[in-house]
RNA sequence: GCGCCAUUAGCUCAAUUGGCAGAGCAGCUGACUCUUAAUCAGCGGGUUCGGGGUUCGAGUCCCUGAUGGCGCACCA
């Protein structure tokens, strides 16, 4: 076991639970005097340490001197604090119940005067208050609280469940144990942290602020509902490769690993789309699944390297039936939460989700923003006219359909606030989707926009092993010519589909854009750990 | 990747023109048997993000690096 000892500079231990990198030294001399401490101790160089943690492990080390576990395997809790709250709902002011219990919970609250102590417990999401009067736990155990217990302890509190004077259900302490010493001060309670401090310390942010866990219980519901919905309508729920050996299912630049035993270069999944079509092949008429993507591009407000997705595919439906599912899907998401189809955001905002979606045509949209017609046919020149019209920067690669998506969502996306399904998108920009039953140059896809960002998309899948061979191969030429997110040939997902893929409805939604929609949070929020930059180099 | 702004006590933030680095909470000592952002008295706590420079003197000005925020670029 290595010892442990305290940074400087940063409070972590300097024992190989973190790289040591510049700004995290500490001076060699100390470094040998600490490695002759006994082991299990903890050892703290008392001049290098913040006054508080200082005081703290102070404590610590006076606590084990005097033969006291700060850390004990077990403790005599009989009742949860939330336990203790149901059983007395309505208890009158300075009344006790003769009922013996203990409680647990960490002390986020601590107010002493001379012979009477009160602190707020939580456990959870319910707080409950202790008091420790000198009557009743004695001179000895008062005193001791009163020396050892710190804000962000954790403790058992023995005793009988009453009322204060001003009404407060409590437990009155006949005794008290330290269940585990916090070594770190929480941050003021009544201060919010800064956004990057609650990010980095996800665990702070959740001690401190209800709606960072309330945020969390949301993300489960979330989760449940879109299961028992797919689940309901007999979906089968499968997992497939995240470590892939050709990304594809997406235009996106992958991230790379290495597999030794093999000697083999993967990536890991940018989509799972291609096996879930390998379901369909085999047979699987109906899965989706819930899992991670990944994707090395840019991080923002409402982008993630590591993301959550649903996708799902129905053989035997259309783009349509997708588009249905996925309104019912998020609708049902939002009463799991909120008990009707109107998302109550945490700021106060409402977003009505209820009722049927509106479908407008992309051409048609943008056709509206620019004041003419534009349709699959109209020639690239003209387009590039319209967008330099619009101060819309383009670049002299793109194909007319990425030209005519770029005018959109720099003129159109950000006015659809309420759910639209944007559909029928060109075809020269949607390389797994089919061609448009009807319209020549269009293929069966839309976007869900909620509040102008992109929730999601549902395709017609592209089920002709031919003219999947002939998109591939285009999309591999561009691969070779430079373009870092064209998707490599996955001949595997060719010859699954030889063998014959029904017609198929897909679609896939982000999981954490669905819980900014539900919530109004930004993406670094929906996320318990989201991916930030070390901060030592 | 580019530009702008920020980084000061455990936390949230001040600091005038380049002139003694501060407050609130938290912490420590003491008082208080009904507190609940308690009150009162007293006391500690700083590598001002790191490195370099200008200057008699730098939290403040210059250079450089790190991290963050915003904007741009990228983004099924």
């Amino acid at each position: 076991m290595t010892p442990i000892s305290p940074c400087t500079d940063c409070g972590w231990p300097s024992s190989g639970t973190r790289p040591a990198v510049e700004g995290h030294r500490r001076p060699a001399r100390s470094l040998v005097a600490v490695s002759e401490e006994p082991p299990g101790q903890v050892a703290a160089p008392e001049d290098e340490l913040p006054e508080q943690l200082r005081v703290r492990r102070a404590k610590l080390d006076r606590l084990r001197e005097s033969g006291i576990d700060p850390y004990p395997v077990v403790v005599a809790r009989t009742a949860s604090l939330a336990d203790v709250r149901a059983e007395h709902p309505d208890l009158e002011p300075d009344t006790m119940t003769g009922q013996q219990v203990g409680v647990t919970g960490r002390v986020i609250f601590s107010r002493n005067t001379g012979k009477l102590c009160f602190a707020t417990l939580r456990e959870g999401d319910t707080e409950l208050q202790v008091m420790l009067s000198r009557d009743r736990v004695g001179e000895e155990a008062l005193a001791a609280w009163k020396a050892d217990v710190d804000l962000g302890d954790h403790v058992l509190v023995t005793g009988e469940v009453g009322t204060s004077r001003r009404g407060e259900l409590s437990v009155f302490a006949d005794s008290w144990v330290l269940a585990a010493k916090a070594l770190r001060p929480l941050p003021v309670a009544h201060k919010p942290m800064s956004e990057e401090l609650r990010v980095r310390r996800r665990y702070v942010d959740l001690i401190v602020r209800d709606e960072a866990r309330r945020t969390v219980q949301e993300r489960a519901a979330v989760m449940s509902s879109l299961r028992a919905g797919l689940t309901g309508r007999g979906f089968l729920e499968v997992e497939t490769p995240m470590l892939q050996t050709v990304h594809g299912g997406a235009a996106a630049r992958p991230f790379r690993t290495h597999m030794n035993a093999f000697d083999l270069d993967l990536y890991l999944r940018i989509a799972p789309e291609l096996f879930l079509k390998r379901c369909i092949v085999g047979g699987l008429d109906r899965v989706f699944e819930i899992n991670r993507n990944f994707r090395n591009e840019g991080a923002d407000s409402s982008h993630s390297p590591e993301f959550a997705m649903l996708e799902f595919y129905a053989a035997y439906g259309d783009y349509s039936d997708g588009a249905r599912i996925t309104r019912e899907l998020v609708q049902e998401c939002c009463a799991a939460l909120f008990g009707d189809h109107v998302a109550r955001h945490h700021d106060g905002t409402e977003l009505d989700l209820s009722g049927e979606w509106p479908q407008i045509p992309l051409y048609t949209a943008v056709s509206e923003a620019v004041g003419e017609e534009v349709t699959p046919q109209t020639p690239v020149e003209q387009l590039r006219a319209l967008a330099a019209a619009h101060d819309i920067g383009v670049d002299p690669a793109w194909l007319p359909g990425k030209v005519v998506e770029e005018v959109f969502e720099a003129l159109v996306q950000h006015t659809l606030q309420s759910p639209t399904f944007v559909i029928d998108y060109p075809l020269d920009t949607s390389p797994l989707t089919r061609a448009h039953r009807s319209t020549p140059g269009l293929a069966e896809k839309w976007d869900l926009y909620i509040g102008g960002i992109e929730r999601g998309t549902g395709y017609s899948e592209l089920v002709d092993p031919v003219a999947q061979r002939e998109r591939f191969t285009q999309q591999a030429l561009l691969a070779a010519a430079g373009d870092p997110e064209a998707m490599a040939l996955d001949e595997d997902f060719l010859e699954a589909l030889e063998y014959g893929m029904p017609p198929t409805a897909g679609v896939g939604m982000g999981i954490d854009r669905l819980m900014m929609t539900l919530t109004g949070l930004g993406i670094r929020e929906t996320i318990l750990f989201p991916l930030v930059r070390p901060l030592h180099q």
